[in-house]
DNA sequence: CAACATAAGCTTACGACGTAAGGAAGTAAT
DNA sequence: ATTACTTCCTTACGTCGTAAGCTTATGTTG
């Protein structure tokens, strides 16, 4: 069997940009973004440390692939619905990448080196606004606005030490035994009377800011015709 | 001259717990948070590295404590204001703290180990809310939505390749000149007629996004009562 | 003052990290 | 078959956080 003299045979797959990023992912959202490191990498890919170097300039570019290919994963805002409802769908899609992979809230490729799907990302943003009768000046606002909410409760999310449930609660029933109640009597009535209900759920406070900025710039659009 | 006997005569002023803290904060002020190392801070401090660690129990503790100390120059909401001027003055205080200590956008202590002045800042906030009428649920809601709009905010800005409106304008025009216009029209159109017009300054972008917030709030307040 | 306990500081060392330099081996084009 | 070019590996350097164990100040008690 396998015969043919032309045949490696083997299954050494070749290494290439893509494979690099992808599986660069895979790990930071496996076991967290600092126990990513380029010898780690190496090793999930077959491959030594130095080899990566092939096809990322050096960590900063891997990362900033990393971030571009999350928001690849973006829906963009559909061109069939109105500005609001395609800014929602989108900021909702927006959320869920983020929460998919918590890493990229940090990074930051955008700013100082934006790949080509977060520079198409944002053109769709902002090409919304406009079609939706926003003014220049207003649709910069907006932008700002709507990603600076989105970005920072993401933030929130990820650097609450629990994610379901059952560990809310958990964790919240710890924190309110050793939160001293008669110093900050606010933060233990809602610990008690809120966070520890049952279902209670953080990321659910996700669409009601949202909703919040949307109807804001909504009336802001309104008022400027 | 300094004759007495039992004076050591030295300004070899002993280490503290707040020295350390402080002259970290001067340090990721200065240079940024990747140049404040263990050995460059105690450097700065004329004592070896590991002398850190009798006053620090490791270099996450002194990264908490660092952004407890910037929780702690925030104004609290005032309780003679209303509850928006109060929230209003005090997130403007918090992004002036981000933007004195933008390293301290992504080190999240609270969360997981929030300080003190975290603690009680996040108390008065909260407290504000409920004075001003807000039911806890909405409470909930509202602290969650301004702190993410000011999180999110402050982390867009820092990753922003300039500061001043020079500096704006000549990155402006660098990142105008490489982007492809046909592939991102709104993108360099945004860039080219708003960006780029004299006075531009995306800080001054802050205070609109937060009124949206602010405003939206108010009416959440006033339809469940 | 002396004797001691405790805290603050120093020295050395270890195992990670990112990555520079240069060699070896595989692949493709002449 | 020769050449050129990628791709991958080996070795090595400097830097990081910090464990372990010491020496030296400082403070307390007689």
């Amino acid at each position: 069997m396998a015969s043919l003299g032309k045949t490696t045979a083997e299954p050494r797959t070749r290494l290439n940009r893509d494979r690099v990023l992808h599986t660069a992912i895979a790990l930071a959202d496996a076991n967290g973004i600092e126990a990513l490191t380029m010898r780690r990498l190496g090793e999930e890919l077959g491959v030594e440390a130095m080899s990566l170097y092939n096809h990322v300039a050096n960590k900063d570019d891997l990362l900033n692939g990393m971030v571009d290919a999350v928001f690849g994963e973006i829906d963009l805002p559909s061109h069939s619905d109105t500005w609001k409802i395609a800014m929602r769908k989108r900021s909702v899609s927006f959320h869920d990448a983020l929460s998919r992979h918590p890493w990229a809230i940090g990074l930051r490729d955008s700013g100082t080196q934006p790949g080509p799907a977060t520079l198409r990302h944002h053109d769709r943003v902002i090409g919304t606004f406009r079609n939706g009768g926003f003014s220049l000046a207003l649709a910069a606002h907006a932008f700002s606005a709507v990603d600076s909410y989105i970005y920072g409760f993401a933030m929130q999310e990820k650097s609450l030490p629990f994610t379901t449930e059952e560990e809310t609660a958990v964790m919240a029933q710890i924190m309110l035994a050793q939160l001293p109640a008669d110093e900050y009597p606010y933060l233990a009535e809602l610990t008690a009377n809120h966070v520890l209900q049952p279902g209670y759920n953080y990321s659910d406070e996700f669409t009601f800011g949202l909703d919040c900025m949307l109807d804001a710039l909504e009336r802001e659009s309104q008022a400027s015709d």
